[in-house]
RNA sequence: GUCGCGGUGGCGGAAUGGUAGACGCUAUGGACUCAAAAUCCAUUGAUGGCAACAUCGUGAGAGUUCAAGUCUCUCCCGCGACACCA
């Protein structure tokens, strides 16, 4: 026999497979289609990394199950290869990029084709292929036609050392990524994307869509959406009023002063009415030479200065309130400006606190749980704290009566609350001299008087007190109902982590951690609104003082310049007569001009305005002198539509017009299953759903939603659970892995690593496990006879059915797992019947294709396996015939017995019963209960 | 701080509320060999016991249940994303 020699396997099939075009997808075919879609690669000078396998193999064993089951499966790769790395490799090695990205991409694929993955290589795209970025341009001209993209002055991120502009994704914590010095935000003209005008369908539309729960989420979180209203503050003797949003509208009563971002409109506008202008306008200047790094590491330490003289009507009460500026308040959120509700919001109270602005209540927290036939009660929760060891007084009930507690009681005759507490504290733990700091609001508690039978709804008031002397009298319970308490004094951490009462937790973070209250509740101190339920005030609020209602987004319109060299050529013409002109689309590509030098100017610009040959053209409207821009667009635009342009490719090669195209969408879209990296959540998924949308809405393509299920794989990590990285040396080279064990054996590895969604950590000790198991198959084919036994056939079968199972749920882990105990059987069984070898290579040929395919053509199989269909499984073979009960004794396993799968639940409640296991530990005893699981155990309870 | 994910042997990890540790790696012993590698066989959660067996055991604590890794609550730790979003 000869050995398993998978270089000489691999390269075989490889090549025959190209040759046999045996993964091409047809386009004029009449079977029902399946788009199979992975994140292409950005292809760095790096090579493959472990991941893109992971990420590919799975794909890839999904596509070969698609077309078993009879689908026309397009499965396509490409090359996403404008960006930073490339250019910043250019730039020091004087290499132009197109050179670098041509080495690069011929990296790539030699080494995803070493792999065996089934993409239809015909339709290999390059995003900075002119013929290529000729559609990235194309759609956004269509995009500005549409007034989707817009000139803006936006702030660029500089960086003070390198003096350049920096991408957002080159500032790492506020830091050029670099050179590790500090950046700011300079003004600058940009081209935007109005992204926000889709914020609402992006988010919407996430309801008709298979994503992972997870990845939904994140992109629900990015657009951030929030309802609230726009109300109006007048200010006084002035004409001008302040517009804040604010989500709650109910908490308006306690609006007690209000701030305006350092860089408001109004700020300037009031410069005349500003008594105290020039300490004012320091702050603005203050704000906008603040570092990111600076403004990150102040952390949430408030600033800011009150506006003198500026007076502002609270609508709802006309009370007079300051205005103040401060940086907590951003410009590009809500309106910029806020209503700050110091009672009812952490910001603002702690900025309230530090300013010694009045912080005023009016909402008032509602704890536990309503129900019918409350009993009313006054009632109040003391705090004692000792300033001394700055413990504080509890008293601990035991479990049964509620854990440990801080002091309560209820309010007797015509006491006030510190009376009660007063008396309280005395009677229950005998200090006698406190000395009351503060008192809280009401606080609506619902609980349920287990020992009385009774619900009831208090009222209850908190108090802090401090110790002021260790003075006591003796205690005497009389009340026995209560039983014995203990009286302990505990640290702040173990009150926090014992008192678990929702009352008395309430009054701890309020007093003891200085936390104000963000919930919702009952309003008071708020007109003819008090006693009202805060949810239901907010639309009667809002409606009162004229407010409009209003729904905001967190994401911002999409920033589409970047001053680089290697991107698309944004594709208009700058002219000082007709403004901005998009370049006719005959003229499409505007191509990138070929340059020596691709350092980015002192200025910031993109290294094209150096090129001037390239900038200075004729207006297309007017004919006269103007120029080109000379941004480029970011890295996110060419992965916005590439998903087309695989179809488009396959058509007509990428030709204009874009009316080639239709029946082509029409037929592949949208993508039936696309899986990429978590990272890209946030951006590339939700661009390419704006382009999309945008492209259904101008009737390019059929359906509003690029991509029907999208799953996410996590990420590997090198061997010590840290990230992989060339600086700390632990990269892990696909090459050399494919080398020594072979393609077969690396997509089985990374299958079997771990959960196919989580991160898991590299260990090249573990490999040899999947090698083996291929050993294992590649000498199973001498034990083959005519006959095999029926345990083996059996397990075939059910694997067939698991396998099925769990590549459809990404379960790649337990599917190799259960190829593997397959083949222990097999290995055990002296000799296999060929038909039921057969079917368990059919369904290890997604996984190890290579071996698979020349096993199959040994055993006389003149067909490609991975032409053959996707196995049924004969659900009878596994039926088992046998059972085996366990039996439980009081939740124990003593005893199990095996019985035919027929026998009725008497009979085998009986045998159970009669077990010596049962026997002995019953002893004696009856049984109370028998519980019988059917086909699983019989649980004894005596 | 908020959101998301996770915590199970020496390691990666399995487990519709029903035999915890499948499968793989490692380690130990044995077979084969002059020897080693490879391969094959056995053992491999902890403690006690000659053994049969028993007890404990899925981050911690409580709860629901005949039965909890799995459900509920409270908390701790690790990772990832966002981060003053009104």
């Amino acid at each position: 026999m000869r050995p398993y020699d998978h270089k000489k396997i691999e390269i075989k099939w490889q090549k025959r497979w190209e040759k046999e075009k045996l993964h091409k997808a047809d386009d004029k075919s009449k079977k029902k289609k399946y788009y199979c879609l992975v994140e292409f690669p950005y292809p760095s000078g790096d090579g493959l990394h472990t991941g893109h396998v992971r990420s590919y193999t799975a794909m890839d064993i999904i596509a070969r199950k698609r077309r078993a089951e009879g689908y026309n499966v397009l499965y396509p790769i490409g090359w996403d290869a404008f960006g930073l790395p490339t250019e910043n490799y250019a730039i020091k090695t004087k290499t132009p990029p197109k050179v670098v990205t041509k080495k690069n991409t011929n990296t790539f694929r030699r080494q995803l084709k070493s792999l065996g993955l089934s993409f239809d290589w015909s339709r290999e795209i390059n995003t900075t292929d002119p013929s290529y970025y000729k559609w990235t341009q194309w759609i956004f001209l269509q995009l500005f036609k549409h007034g989707l993209a817009y000139k803006k002055k936006m702030p660029v991120n500089w960086c003070l050392t390198c003096k350049i502009g920096l991408a957002n994704e080159e500032v790492v914590d506020g830091a050029c990524e670099r050179c590790g010095g500090a950046t700011e935000k300079r003004e600058k003209e940009q081209w935007m994307l109005a992204i926000t005008k889709y914020a609402d369908r992006l988010d919407k539309d996430l309801e008709a869509v298979d994503y992972l729960e997870r990845i939904k989420i994140g992109q629900k979180n990015w657009i951030g959406k929030s309802e609230g209203a726009i109300i109006k503050f007048q200010i006084l003797n002035s004409k001008f009023q302040i517009e804040v949003f604010t989500t709650r509208p109910d908490t308006l009563f306690g609006a007690t002063y209000m701030v305006l971002a350092p860089d408001h409109e109004l700020v300037e506008i009031l410069k005349g009415q500003i008594k105290n202008w020039d300490e004012a306008a320091r702050y603005v200047i203050q704000t906008k030479k603040k570092t990111e790094i600076e403004r990150t590491a102040e952390g949430k330490e408030k600033t800011g200065v009150r506006l003198e003289e500026v007076f502002a009507v609270n609508p709802a009460n006309q009370e007079k309130i300051p205005v103040f500026i401060a940086d907590y308040v951003l410009k590009e959120y809500g309106t910029g400006a806020i209503m700050a509700v110091p009672a009812h919001d952490e910001r603002d109270y702690k900025f309230a606190k530090k300013f010694g602005l009045p912080i005023k209540i009016v909402v008032e927290p509602v704890t536990g749980e309503r129900r019918e036939g409350e009993e009313k009660r006054r009632s109040i929760v003391a705090l004692v704290r000792d300033p001394k060891t700055k413990k504080i007084l509890s008293l601990d009930w035991g479990k049964a009566l509620g854990g440990r507690l801080f002091i309560g009681g209820g309010l007797e005759n015509r006491e006030s609350p510190e009376e009660a507490a007063r008396r309280e504290i005395l009677e229950e733990t005998g200090y006698k001299n406190v000395r009351l700091t503060s008192v809280s609001e009401k606080i609506h508690h619902h609980y349920f008087a287990h020992a009385k039978g009774v619900a009831r709804e208090i009222e209850a008031t908190g108090l802090y007190f401090e110790l002021l002397d260790g003075e006591r009298t003796d205690v005497r319970h009389e009340d026995s109902e209560r039983g014995k308490f203990k009286i302990e004094w505990v640290s702040e951490e173990e009150a926090g982590r014992d008192v678990s009462d929702p009352l008395h937790l309430y009054i701890f973070s309020k007093f003891v951690l200085g936390k104000c209250y963000e919930g919702s509740g009952i309003l008071t101190d708020s007109g003819k609104w008090n006693g009202l339920d805060s949810e239901t005030a907010k639309k009667e609020i809002i409606e009162f003082v004229g407010g409009i209602p209003k729904v905001i987004y967190k994401l911002r319109d999409w920033v589409f310049s970047r001053q680089r060299y290697w991107g698309e050529p944004i594709p208009i013409i700058i002219c000082g007569k007709c403004g901005y002109v998009p370049v006719p689309e005959k003229d499409l590509p505007v191509k990138l001009p070929e340059i020596k030098t691709y350092t980015p100017t002192d200025t910031g610009e993109s290294p094209l305005s150096k090129v001037k040959k390239w900038v200075n053209v004729k207006c297309p409207k007017c004919k006269g002198k103007a120029e080109r821009e000379t941004d480029t667009m970011p890295n996110w635009a060419g992965s916005s539509w590439y998903y087309l342009s695989y179809i488009m490719k396959g058509i007509s090669n990428l030709k204009f017009p874009i009316s080639k195209y239709k029946k082509g969408f029409e037929y592949w879209m949208p993508v039936d299953w696309y899986n990429g990296g978590m990272e890209h959540t946030t951006l590339h998924v939700l661009y390419s759903r704006f382009w999309h949308k945008f492209l259904f809405d101008i009737g390019i393509v059929p359906g509003s939603e690029p991509y029907a299920k999208r799953t996410s794989h996590g990420m590997i990590l090198a061997e010590g659970g840290e990230k992989m990285s060339k600086s700390k040396g632990n990269v892990v080279n696909p090459d050399s892995i494919v080398n020594t064990f072979g393609a077969d054996t690396l997509r089985l590895y990374e299958m079997f690593i771990g959960p196919f969604d989580q991160a898991v950590a590299w260990s090249t000790e573990s490999i040899v496990g999947p090698r083996r198991f291929l050993e294992r198959v590649w000498k199973m084919k001498e034990k083959i006879g005519k006959t095999g036994d029926a345990d083996s056939t059996a397990q075939v079968e059910k694997a067939v059915k698991k396998i099925s199972e769990d590549i459809e749920a990404m379960r790649f882990n337990t599917a190799v797992s259960e190829l593997m105990i397959v083949s222990n059987a097999l290995d055990k069984s002296s000799s296999i019947s060929k038909p039921v070898y057969e079917k368990f290579l059919r369904i290890l040929a997604p996984f190890a294709p290579h071996v698979a395919e020349e096993i199959w053509s040994i055993l006389g199989n003149k067909k490609s396996i991975h032409n053959e269909s996707w196995p049924k499984y004969d659900a009878t073979a596994f039926i088992e015939t046998t059972l085996t009960i366990m039996v439980q004794i009081n939740g124990k396993v003593r005893g199990k017995f095996t019985i035919p799968s027929e026998t009725p639940e008497e009979k085998i409640k009986e045998k159970a019963l009669s077990l010596p296991e049962t026997a002995k530990w019953i002893s004696g005893g009856k049984p109370k209960r028998i519980i019988y699981v059917k086909g699983r155990l019989v649980s004894i309870v005596v």
